[in-house]
DNA sequence: TATGAATGAGCATTCATTCAT
DNA sequence: AATGAATGAATGCTCATTCAT
């Protein structure tokens, strides 16, 4: 009798571990054995629910995305520098995946598949914060679009140099480059 | 007597091609032949240059800084919008670097030759921009720094999504994250 | 289930078939494919079973320590001529062997783990020819270091011309130098 | 007017530096450009003077083999042991030369040319030890053998271990292996 | 399903040799 | 004669992939 397993959890943990092996390794750097024990199980296992190598990638990627996303996407009514600033690389945790988020921005250009991943995730994310944005800002998909841009900026360099970059002062700049956007009409109607 | 080479000269031109060929194919996909081939010269006549790839490598980086420097770092009395975009993915080539640098963000923190040459690019990038606004704002570094987080930002997203990012999309973007800041206090004294 | 190998025996095919081929090639001449070629299997599974060429070089050697010992090193009462000849390089097989000894003799200086080995052999024949002697000679070290001098000195020189030492001529020689040292007590009890 | 070079000194130079280089990285590990560097000249000097690498090495094989015979191969009325431990490893230049000798006993079964240079020194230094025996002992040559393998035996062992083997114990070593020799008939003209 | 041994193509690197100057 | 830059073949090593068990 054949073992019951759940495929998608298996490819969850999976890419789980790539997650992990790609924050501690680098992405060109990552083996597939590495992945492999990182996951406790053998290469040849992995190959049951990944066609090759490169599929254990992308999923490493979306798992990154889901997180964020997880994290970001949430809908509110007023986003405010604090909520946004959460998904800043501000603990240990946040800087391993934006490694791993950094990581892809290399490869994406050649590789078509995690392009497309990535330009989803930036659409999605993009609408949820826009939708945020609706009543706020005259061009709510702009306003997301420089929130995001933002973040990216801010992310990447804190994540380069993370001694320099303390959780403060990635609030101070995040602060001081998205307050007139997400503040710029809010006082006005309550001005009428 | 042989061949008189400059040696300067020939590393310059071999940490070119290597930018080509990292643009064109990855940085993790890069091999040393195409690079000597893109350089019209044998991988064996690389060793007369650098001592392994990754020496080859870290050329390649320091000469897209040089390249991005030159553009953006030049002193100026007022910065503007339109200057600062001058450092975007707005054609073919600039893109080609921005791909190139894009690439370094996911190698470096997993390589310390790599990362201090990005550390000192950003100290030497920040400085200048600071110098330009001393005067026009209260705190130069931080809107020094807030500048090319901005940049940062939009050019990462418009060199993974082109099609969606022209030049004026681009410009209109950056002009709405750092008016604010450049604007600071420019407007205050014809206020009077 | 995967295939069931026994590694160790695998070690020994593969450090074999390395013997063969540094006989064949010289040690310096010796390539990984040539070993993997004459041990039937592909280079790359040589990797599972060796960390790198070195670690194959230096099991070859053990592998001829093994062999040597097995012939030379079994206990005695009485060491004779004809028995200690059994070591020399009298036959093709045996030649084989020799040759890659003298050839580990000139990498030793140079390869500390090789150097290890060497020692150690030594220091176990010595000793076991030592055993033998006791009772015989009134320096047992000395006369068995006399002993593997002269087998050293006579096999080298018949492993690098053969054809001028003919098993007899080796014999005779042996007997010569060894003569002396083997029989120095054994005429006196039939004396009294 | 083209320099004025003495092209016999030049190559028992480099033959010289080709020696200095194989002594300290074995005859494996040694690179022409080692040897050039030791030697003073580049490279590209050394082809004028030798067709390629092995005739380089033969040339240093050869410049052994004739410091060699210097020290042992000088006639003398009554070799004793103090004379013939000239021979043996007993300084750092010595070794030097014995490492090199090492070497080349592992190439020599698989190099004609350096197997034909080994063959002729044996032959020759077998001669001039066997003159020396004349009238000493029944069979010059074969005790110029057994002095000649004594020799070897003891020199390998001391130059692969050398802190086990000061010059005492060697000396001792030889005195034991080759005193029956060399003093079989001293004792009986004066027994008459 | 899972294992991990085996494969073999691909790559960086080394280095003797050549040759324009 | 001498230089040393350039060549390019050779080779050890890596690692994704396959497959017998």
């Amino acid at each position: 009798m054949p073992k019951i397993v759940d495929h998608e959890e298996r490819r969850r943990a999976i890419a789980s571990a790539a997650v992990d092996a790609i924050a501690a390794n680098g992405l060109n750097g990552v083996k597939l054995t590495d992945i492999a024990r990182m996951a406790g199980v053998t290469t040849g296992s992995i190959a049951h629910y990944f066609s090759d190598k490169d599929a254990v990638l992308a999923a490493a990627l979306e798992e990154v995305c889901t997180r964020l996303f997880i994290q970001i996407g949430q809908p509110d009514n007023a986003p405010n520098v604090a909520e946004i600033a959460t998904a800043l690389p501000t603990s240990d945790e946040k800087r391993k995946e934006w490694k791993v988020w950094l990581a892809y921005w290399g490869r994406a250009p050649h590789a078509p598949a995690l392009a497309q991943i990535h330009r989803q995730f930036y659409a999605e994310i993009e609408t949820a914060v826009a939708e945020d944005m609706a009543g706020i800002h005259p061009d709510p998909h702009m306003a997301a679009a420089a929130i995001i841009a933002a973040v990216d900026g801010i992310g990447t360099r804190a994540t380069l140099e993370p001694e320099l970059w303390p959780e403060d002062r990635q609030v101070a700049l995040l602060s001081q480059l998205i307050s007139p956007i997400i503040e710029s009409f809010s006082p006005q109607p309550s001005n009428s």
